[in-house]
RNA sequence: GGGCGAUUGGCGCAGUGGUAGCGCGCUUCCUUGACACGGAAGAGGUCACUGGUUCAAACCCAGUAUCGCCCA
């Protein structure tokens, strides 16, 4: 069992079991391929066990569908671009990205190598700012080094990729990809540039998409706050945040609100600024909320924003980029009563800081009213970030995805019923998701490491910037990096002059490159290039796509799924892949989602090694798709000895016939041992065999591969322990008077069971099954045909698969009475009688040798017609 | 607040109308010529709860509760 993960995924690799056969593809009808858009992993994270499950799903359905005989296309993808590569590259060197310096090509990083936790623990402040050039080769360097790794934890669990069709979202030609795709949805108006209020992190400062932001719960306190009518009287609101008074633009109520129906068209004055602001009525006001009167600020919230949209407010925003307030007096609060206290206690500040100087002000003018009570409070954060998004007016690229237009959102609709979900009902979550946008997709990033926007803009003649008239590459430039080339017609001493041009700084989220997997691993044309070139591959493209099989986890449906059915739908007018199969969450054992903080735990490669490549992969099989699954080593021990069961039982089946120094009988093919097998036993358990053969084909048909794993593992047990118990003495073909054929039957019978049933497990043990194989056969079990009924027929007709299971309770009952009288198993047994219905009592008779030779019956069997089976009078030859 | 899923023996799960199943664990026994990383036998559940439909409900319908996830 031990080391045949190393043996045979060598093999493998230099055979190439698992190649693409391209030839083939291009020959076959689309129906004979299979081809799957493999999820790429984010090359800077670390792959855990939930990534081994759900790779594992995709493995055995990608397994069954090549032994049908489909050439199949499995590529793997590394995400290495983003976020997460770059805070790895922060972490790892030492250092941060500076879009302000030069490139210095003799950069040496100040670590190198440092994974160990304190690392982590430094402070950014202490990372050395590096150019962005800098910055990206340390990127490239470190996730080729991640790829690798995690290439071999791939080969070692066993995925039958074919590793020659790797790419990385940052190469050559999923960049050429991304830009020309990006390039097409800007010339067909489905992608726009837009200033606007948007969320915004201020640790990463980037913008951040509806997608990958998360509502936390954060800690606040309610402020009661005195504005104040021209009579002086005061109107009191209740605020999280008080240093946002200075950004008010307008108080708000709810129209209905009898309270403030007065107050409707009226203005009042903001504390500490005396700023003039309108009360107005808009239904998002919440009555029973604080006071039900709020302030409108730009911009506290997306409340805000509306508000500010609908009503027509000005804009005072004060907080910048960076999360500190503007560092100028705002102009409408200079020449007030508050200068002062925004130059001394506010300019530059950040939101706390800011806070603080507020509420000690109002404290101080008497316009805080009674003390701050403690809340909890809704807030958006980056789903990486830790600090609370603030809502900052900036430039940004937006893909349209329905968020803002009712035909897109229903044609996207109609995508989804067009798929075929696995499960079904993971198709509701994407409704879901698509029916609740409420905007497009913004796509561009205020980052380093990622595909750049591929548009430059012109910079008139008083040295302004016109983003309405951006300069866009054609497509056999791709792909192209703005900041260090020069657009058509200019020359890169004029970036940034008068007259000049100035690239797009920024990059697309990873998403809007990862959307395009399929484009990228299929050879879609890019570049108007020549085929051979940036990977293009015309004929590829049109046998491939669209592709049959998108496998990806259920919390991604929203970000990766959508936005990949978002991008064919623009470019190609069609789904991107017709099956989508959705695999759960491992839970721990609390029941809550397995997390990396608290896996002091389980690498995947410590659990390959304790438990087998064959047992983890049966735990992760044995988890249906779209359920979430508990984290059980239990699970993994069972596959490991149902894969240890597979080895021995096989040793011993082929062992019969062997001759004295352990040679095998020569190798025949099965449709000649099928015609051997006559007893009624061996053509009852061949029929058996029939039957899961057909219900494991059923099942891998729906993508169901726990029904087929289920099915098959239960039948080879009972083939293990009760036909193989049975035939034993048949099969030595050592006794006296045994008819030959009996025992050529038994012994034909145990080859095709055998060969059967490898090819059954073959799709989830694959290292024991290749094992098996590899002592009878000289290739490989994984390129087999999948079995079907049909080879077993000759050895079927007439049989009653029902026998198996008859004797086997017989048998049953004979060991219970050396059970309960706890004698050894061998102990002879001098007579018995059987009793059960009549036709179960027939069929006992007629494999009544094989069980008196299981059973160590030397005496007379009774046989007595009863309702239910069960062995009596059992008499014990005991010393 | 809305949506989706789950709830079956100590644990992990299967079972979509007809006498409750599997695996692990547990108890007892067996070093039988494939396997002690093994084998045999056994104990253990009013299928979350309340109603309804039906000759018949773990399963269908309605509601409740608990847990998980997603969205407001």
């Amino acid at each position: 069992m031990d080391g045949l993960e190393q043996t045979w995924s060598g093999v493998w690799a230099e055979q190439g079991t698992y190649g693409f056969d391209r030839a083939a593809a291009l020959a076959a009808p689309r129906e004979r391929l299979f081809v799957i858009d493999t999820p790429p992993p984010t090359a800077s994270g670390s792959l855990h066990v939930g990534h081994v499950f759900s790779y594992t799903h995709t493995d055995c359905l990608a397994r069954y569908q090549r032994m049908t005989g489909r050439t199949v296309f499995y590529p793997m993808g590394w995400d290495d671009n983003g976020l997460p590569t770059e805070r790895r590259v922060q972490n790892y060197y030492g250092v941060r990205g500076d879009a302000t310096l030069p490139y210095d090509p003799h950069f040496e990083p100040p670590l190198r190598g440092s994974d160990d936790p304190a690392a982590k623990a430094a402070r950014v402040q202490d990372q050395q700012p590096v150019s962005r050039a800098n910055f990206i080769e340390l990127c490239n360097e470190l996730t080729v080094v991640d790829e690798e790794k995690f290439e071999q934890l791939w080969r070692k669990l066993g995925l039958s990729v074919d590793w020659s069709l790797t790419y990385r979202t940052i190469d050559d030609r999923s960049r050429a990809v991304s830009q020309q795709a990006f390039l097409r949805n800007l010339a067909r108006g489905e992608a726009y540039q837009q200033q606007a209020p948007g969320l915004w992190d201020v640790t990463f400062q980037t913008a951040v998409a509806q997608a990958e932001l998360e509502a936390r719960d954060y800690p606040g306190a309610y402020h009661r706050v005195a504005y104040h009518r021209p009579d002086g009287s005061p109107v009191h609101v209740e605020t999280t945040r008080p240093e946002l008074i200075p950004s008010c633009v307008a108080l708000v109520a709810h129209p209905d609100d009898e309270r403030y129906a007065d107050l409707f068209g009226t203005t009042v004055t903001s504390p500490l600024f005396g700023v003039e602001v309108p009360v107005v009525a808009h239904p998002l006001a919440e009555m029973d909320k604080g006071a039900g009167i709020a302030m409108c600020c730009t911009f506290g919230d997306l409340t805000d924003v509306t508000w500010w949209r609908e009503l027509d407010l000005p804009n005072r925003s004060v907080i910048t980029r960076s999360g500190r307030l503007q560092a100028e007096v705002p102009e409408w609060v200079a020449g007030g009563p508050g200068e002062q206290l925004y130059a001394e206690g506010l300019a530059g500040r950040t939101v706390f800081g800011a806070r603080e100087a507020v509420v000690a002000a109002l404290r101080e003018s008497g316009d805080l009213d009674g003390e701050p009570v403690r809340t909890q409070r809704k807030a958006n954060f980056y789903e990486k970030g830790d600090k609370p998004l603030e809502i900052v007016s900036t430039r940004q690229w937006y893909i349209r995805n329905g968020g803002k237009d009712t035909e897109l959102r229903d044609a996207l609709i109609a995508r989804g019923e067009e798929m075929d979900f696995h499960p079904s009902f993971m198709r509701t979550r994407y409704n879901n998701w698509v029916g609740g946008l409420n905007g497009d997709w913004l796509i561009s990033r205020q980052r380093f490491f990622g595909v750049p926007i591929p548009v430059w803009y012109p910079v008139d003649a008083h040295g302004d910037v016109d983003f309405d008239h951006p300069l866009t590459p054609s497509e056999d430039e791709l792909p192209v990096d703005p900041s260090s080339q020069a657009p058509r017609g200019y020359t890169e001493a004029q970036r940034g002059q008068p007259g000049g041009f100035t690239g797009d700084p920024d990059v697309m989220d990873t998403w809007a490159t990862s959307s395009l997997s399929p484009q990228i691993a299929s050879g879609w044309p890019v570049g108007g290039r020549p085929d051979g070139e940036l990977g293009n591959d015309r004929d590829l493209f049109r046998a491939t796509f669209p592709m049959d099989l998108r496998p990806q986890g259920q919390d991604i449906i929203r970000t990766w799924l959508f936005a990949t059915v978002v991008r064919a739908h623009h470019e190609h007018g069609s789904l991107p892949w017709q099956h989508a199969a959705v695999s759960g969450w491992i839970l721990d054992p609390d029941r809550k989602k397995m997390s990396k903080s608290k896996g002091n735990a389980q690498t995947p490669e410590g659990l390959l090694d304790a438990h087998g490549s064959d047992g983890v992969r049966y735990w992760a099989a044995s988890g249906r798709l779209g359920t979430d699954a508990a984290f059980d080593e239990g699970q993994m021990k069972v596959g490991r000895r149902l894969a240890i069961k597979a080895l021995n039982a096989s040793r011993f089946a082929l062992s019969m016939g062997a001759s004295e120094d352990g040679t095998l009988p020569a190798p025949e093919p099965l449709q000649t041992l099928v015609t051997r097998i006559c007893e009624p036993l061996d053509r009852a358990m061949t029929a058996g065999l029939a039957q899961v053969v057909e219900t494991a084909t059923t099942a891998y048909e729906a993508f169901d591969h726990t029904r087929a794993l289920e099915v098959t593992e239960t039948s080879f047990w009972t083939f293990c322990d009760d036909y193989l118990e049975l035939v034993k003495e048949r099969a030595y073909g050592s006794a006296e008077g045994l008819d030959p054929a009996a025992t050529e039957s038994a012994r034909a019978a145990l080859q095709v069971a055998l060969d059967v049933y490898m090819r059954l497990l073959a799709p989830v043990l694959v290292f024991a099954t290749e094992e098996v194989w590899s002592w009878w056969h000289t290739d490989s079990v994984h390129t087999q045909p999948w079995p079907t009924a049909a080879e077993l027929a000759p050895a079927v007709e007439d049989a009653d698969a029902r026998m198996l299971d008859v004797v086997g309770r017989a048998l049953a009952g004979l060991r219970k009475a050396k059970s309960e009288a706890k004698v050894k198993m061998r102990t002879e047994i001098s007579a018995a009688t059987v009793r059960a219905p009549e036709a179960d009592l027939a069929l006992v008779r007629r494999a009544a040798g094989d069980l008196c030779a299981a059973g160590k019956v030397s005496g007379d069997v009774g046989y007595q017609v009863a309702d239910v089976l069960a062995v009596q009078d059992v008499a014990l030859v005991t010393d």
